[in-house]
DNA sequence: AGCACGCCGACT
DNA sequence: GTCGGCGTGCTC
């Protein structure tokens, strides 16, 4: 349906959801009355697709963009939706994480586009009821039908062959025949506003000046940013409620990033109490449609509150004003695959081009973000009491070297004995281990053969309740032979190292009238994870084996005891950022025990009880912690005192990958500051049957990473086997 | 990201 | 002789 090209038409560069290098140019009639920012549905090659006009020619002045091709054999913009225009900072906000991840727009647009259905406004849904022509056969199905649809009330073809347990074509027939009437359904499920008074609650002194700042940095409309820094059960989430709800009385959208496993039911309900209505949800588990009804309510300045993981970050908020981000030192803030980049990062520059303030809230903030806040660069609010006045855990130390289990056992003598004693005073325990399944390792003691997966380099781990061993690194698993599969001896296998799993065989054995559950993520799933919670919180359950699941923030008030069963993993990689995931961790988990009027312990397990992440968590003393990891990264020149990123090149072949990976470190260019490390095998060398290897760049901290990179990696052509990715800031150092 | 085009092996 | 495997390259 191609127009002439008349005087009347503009020329538009449209920016598409695909890894382009650039905009595309495309005609459109001055009448559409197209902006910059208008979603339109454009022809691409043999299809169309939905993308976003990011500029428009100005009076003759053609945009920055040129058109490769001459402007006649330019195809036309098909339509325009009426959602209203991507806001300016949104259009700011994708070039600017396109330009510092040294990805493509359109990569980074994609993200913002995840549900292209929601440009359209929802069709009126057709509900049905019974009142119409008598049916000319009436069989029991058709029967089933009506009685179910009999009330007068409305319902949807789908559900009523569901309540019925018939099949949809059942209900299409009497449809069909006139016997169930159609009306249109009201439109169901529109954002209720939430209130900022609905339900305050009483907060400490403490908690009631940290809000008051941070409710007059939300008054103030500036972008500023704020460390909440308060101990585990200090109350942080009452607080950032405030700066919320300060948000909500002015009339601005506010945005809530959790680690994705932290949006729990409960968490919802918390906020549902606070503020009488649900938030937004945004994460990956969505419905398509519940996708689509919350992108759409976003858009259009329905949803004021949403509450998200890492990716909510690109939902077209009209008019955004603040953004919290709690647990703001949590690996799982970092987006690993296709576009790399921090969410807490990018949050805070959101928070730049919006103008608006942004709060970072942990117990155990990152090194980065302690240094902004050193540094003056953010701002810092404390938080250092527990509520009614309960103490952190006190602290200690199963040296293994001495005070270990016996052989095959993995629970040490001191802890079994805490346990008993916990449980005898009704109490619950926890022990923590960040380590699903059986057993990591499993192995043939007759010949040595390991297990591993055959795509993977990875051991592959016994899942026992399910006689299967995985790969935690892809969906690879099998029946667990009963034999070696290399000398074929039976009963020759072994079972090395504990899994969770594993922990509760002993725990059982140790304590067989306590109530016991396992809390991992591939153990609970969905519904099941947040009746287990709600179990433990109802203190159904006596002694709690978990993963790194149980750190995540839910309360529960008879916890008195926390072992931990393996306080090292993480150490001696040599990886200075483990040291600080394995502190952050532990001191979280410690944090869960004895959050009310009783007191809490917490013990570790440990080889290397002199390691200053151990020393810290058992004196209390945080900074020393902190002072010592700063001291190191400061010496050796690692983030935030220096930049790094690296380059991960991927394919089929691993002598292919090394080859290409040595050739792209010959053609570094040199600079002043910069050092460019490897190549070497990534941290995991085979995934998924794709050989990876990685070139780290270290340079100075005032380096432009970016541009060095691209002056380094333009040039270069990549075989088209393999797969180059940048992540720039990597979480891991080596 | 799709989707077509194109150049090689095994099938009615 | 064709069907179809997926490598390669283009899309305003």
């Amino acid at each position: 349906m191609a127009k002439m090209g008349t005087g009347e038409d503009v020329c538009v560069q449209v920016l598409l959801p695909l890894a382009l290098p650039m905009a595309y140019s495309y005609l459109a009639d001055v009448r559409l009355g197209l902006v910059p920012g208008h979603y339109v549905r454009v022809p691409l090659g043999p299809r169309e697709m939905v993308g976003v006009v990011w500029s428009i020619e100005d009076d003759g002045r053609e945009a920055e963009e040129q058109p490769k091709i001459s402007r006649e054999r330019l195809k036309y913009v098909a339509e325009r939706f009426d959602t209203p225009p991507m806001p300016d900072v949104q259009r700011q906000f994708v070039d600017w994480v396109a330009a510092y991840t040294v990805s493509a727009p359109g990569a980074v647009l994609r993200m913002c586009l995840r549900s292209t259905e929601a440009l359209s406004p929802p069709k009126p849904q057709i509900g049905y009821r019974t009142g119409g022509v008598e049916p000319v056969r009436l069989t029991p199905q058709r029967l089933r039908v009506l009685k179910a649809a009999e009330g007068g009330l409305l319902w949807r073809p789908a559900d009523l062959a569901e309540m019925a347990g018939v099949t949809a074509g059942v209900v299409r027939g009497l449809i069909e025949a006139g016997t169930l009437v159609g009306e249109t359904l009201p439109p169901l499920e529109v954002f209720e506003k939430p209130e900022p008074r609905a339900h305050q609650v009483l907060l400490s002194s403490e908690q009631a000046e940290a809000a008051r700042v941070l409710r007059s940095q939300v008054a103030a409309r500036k972008y500023c940013v704020t460390l909440l820094d308060g101990v585990t059960g200090s109350g942080k989430t009452e607080v950032y409620f405030e700066a919320i709800a300060a948000t909500l009385e002015r009339g601005k959208q506010a945005l809530l990033l959790l680690p994705e496993i932290a949006l729990t039911k409960g968490f919802l309900q918390r906020f549902e109490k606070r503020f009488g209505v649900r938030p937004a949800e945004w994460h990956s588990g969505l419905t398509a449609s519940a996708r689509q009804r919350v992108w759409r309510g976003i858009a259009l300045g329905q949803a004021r509150v949403v509450v998200g993981a890492r990716s909510s970050l690109f939902l077209p908020f009209s008019d955004l004003g603040l953004i919290v981000v709690d647990e703001e030192h949590d690996a799982a803030f970092k987006q690993e695959d296709g576009v790399i980049y921090h969410a807490r990062d990018m949050a805070v520059v959101r928070g730049a081009l919006g103008d608006f303030p942004v709060v970072l809230s942990s117990a155990t903030p990152g090194l980065e973000t302690l240094v902004n806040v050193d540094s003056g660069r953010y701002k810092s609010v404390q938080l250092t009491r527990r509520h009614a006045g309960a103490s952190f855990p006190a602290v200690e130390i199963i040296d293994l070297k001495s005070d270990g289990p016996e052989p095959h056992k993995w629970i040490a003598p001191r802890l079994v004995s805490a346990i008993a004693e916990t449980l005898g005073n009704g109490e619950q325990a926890l022990l923590f281990l960040n380590r699903r399944g059986y057993a990591p390792l499993t192995l043939c003691r007759s010949c040595g053969y390991r297990f591993k997966c055959p795509d993977c380099d990875a051991w592959l781990v016994e899942h026992r309740f399910r006689r299967q061993l995985h790969c935690h690194h892809c969906g690879f698993h099998n029946a667990r032979p009963e034999e070696c599969p290399a000398c074929h001896a039976e009963a020759s296998l072994v079972a090395c190292g504990p899994g969770v799993e594993r922990i509760a065989e002993e725990a059982v054995e140790l304590f067989p009238e306590a109530r016991l559950s396992i809390l991992s993520s591939d153990m609970t799933r969905g519904r099941t994870l947040s009746e287990m919670i709600t179990d433990i919180a109802e203190r159904k359950v006596d002694l709690i084996i978990g993963t790194q699941l149980v750190a995540k923030g839910h309360h529960f008030p008879g916890l008195t005891l926390v072992g931990v069963i393996d306080a090292d993993i993480g150490f001696g990689q040599g990886d200075p950022r483990a040291a600080e995931r394995t502190y952050q961790i532990l001191r979280q988990v410690a944090g869960r025990a004895g959050r009310e009027d009783l007191p809490g312990r917490a013990l570790l397990q440990t080889y290397a009880p002199e390691h200053p992440a151990i020393e810290a968590l058992v004196k209390g003393d945080r900074a020393a912690f902190y002072d010592y990891e700063r001291e190191i990264r400061d010496r050796s020149g690692f983030p935030p005192f220096g930049r790094l990123a690296s380059i991960i090149l991927s394919g089929p072949s691993q002598p292919g990958v090394e080859r290409f990976a040595k050739s792209l470190a010959r053609v570094a260019p040199l600079a002043e500051g910069v050092r460019v490390l490897g190549p070497a095998p990534a941290p995991i060398a085979v995934i998924r049957g794709r050989h990876r290897y990685r070139l780290l760049v270290k340079t100075k901290r005032d380096f432009n990473m970016q541009k060095y990179l691209s002056q380094w990696l333009h040039p270069v052509k990549v075989p088209s086997n393999l797969r180059l990715s940048i992540d720039i800031d990597p979480q891991s150092f080596f």
